[in-house]
DNA sequence: CTAAAAAGTTGACCTGTATCAACACAAAGC
DNA sequence: GCTTTGTGTTGATACAGGTCAACTTTTTAG
């Protein structure tokens, strides 16, 4: 299968309106959909790319689910993200046209593998594409700011509370459940992402069925009270 | 003293192998000269600008030294980074129009106000620029994929030492000493960047001292030892 | 110069999370 | 079916770092 037989058009996706073409007339859509050179398909548990590879494109997901994770040379590793469908990786390789990440698919997916080079010069000519692009990179900004906050202030059941609260919002975003979510990732995996061990995620999942606020089985999450969770998060133990 | 009175060009700033200009030729830079609308002086203690205020500008630091800082509803606070000369702050505004977290000086100040319209008008005219731009914002967001790793993975020795090397990496580079700084930020922000109390802070300090690693008076620090700093990020505990 | 406030250090004690270990369950392969 | 492997849960215990408190030093304001 040829990547000339798949049909590959930003304006007639179903997720343009979380994507890259995100505030761009039909007309530079059109314009825009020749920046997706290809599509790309990630089996389950392979890379889409690997710390040190060549920094070519920024790949959008189309469907799928990813994590990203950075590692210290001494072997320890840090999940820096969880990314979905509509969502935009690769960023971290723009400065030293290295990536200083994996991106790990953690069930199949496919992404729209945008070249970087064409992504400059289509900027260059449209305003809103250039606009939107620079959004991307400072909204990725925002979010790691975010979880600095919450690797560098916030308790076990506070981390974890505010992760499955923004899980959900970016599921619902996506047509998906207010209240039922089915994790992609391991507990080790969630642990690694918000600075916690695999045992001490699986006591506070077990303590927020006690209190009534999740059911859980397995994988699969159903929030009772979202404003449990927003209270856990939002309440600081002391100060 | 009005703003044309001073004479703003980073064709002859001496930052301009660290900032904004890096990798201009000539008559770019002297392009890029206009991009700079004027200098803002920021006394120590002032915001350069605070969470929810409107985005018009990203600024370069001139002189002086700041911090940024998000804020959780609930008054808990994270520093996210210490920004020095050459390094450009104001990022975290493009992606919704407003700023999400404070810019802080923590020592007298001057930095130079690029309003973004007249940057993103230049980088669509000089390929070399929106490049910059776009490394500028891929380096940052490397820099927090780092500090996750240290929030999220990192014992305090590791997190004080890495902090450390990182600070008298990036003096260096400005011309200063390899083995010596001197603080501009309190035990306290510095704790709050690293996931730490103020007291952990002092006592981790106080141990890098013992061990002869290290010269501290107050915020004068003279590194003994950088190797065995090095070691101490690198050594894992275990595993 | 003096007083007050801010910043830093150190000690004693406490607690949240890590660690180690045993076991249960589910998915994958034979 | 059974076995193996990966994943998840739970308990007992340890310890890194937090908390509270006393005190010192430095900086700022008057």
């Amino acid at each position: 299968m040829s990547s000339s037989t798949i049909k590959v058009a930003c304006s007639n996706c179903n997720l343009r309106e979380l994507c890259m073409p995100l505030g761009l007339s039909d007309s530079e859509m059109v314009r825009v959909d020749d920046m997706v050179a290809t599509r790309r398909k990630v089996a389950r548990g392979d890379n889409l790319f690997r710390n040190g590879d060549k920094f070519n494109a920024l790949y959008a997901i189309r469907t799928g689910f990813f994590k990203t994770r950075v590692s210290a040379e001494d072997g320890r590793d840090q999940v820096t993200g969880f990314q979905m469908a509509g969502e935009i990786i690769g960023l971290d390789g723009i400065v030293s046209d290295h990536h200083t990440c994996d991106a790990v698919a953690l069930e199949d997916a496919e992404v729209c593998v945008m070249p970087f080079d064409r992504i400059e010069e289509l900027s260059r000519e449209i305003t809103s594409l250039q606009r939107h692009v620079h959004k991307i990179m400072s909204r990725e900004i925002v979010r790691e700011n975010g979880v600095m906050l919450l690797l560098g202030s916030m308790r076990a059941e506070e981390r974890l509370a505010a992760f499955l609260l923004n899980l959900v919002q970016r599921l619902h975003a996506r047509g998906f459940s207010q209240s039922e979510l089915v994790l992609r990732m391991t507990r080790e995996e969630i642990g690694s992402y918000l600075g916690l061990k695999l045992e001490t995620v699986s006591r506070t999942f077990s303590k927020f069925v006690e209190d009534g606020i999740v059911e859980v089985k397995q994988r699969h999450v159903r929030i009772l009270n979202a404003d449990g969770l927003r209270l856990i998060v939002n309440a600081q133990s002391c100060q």
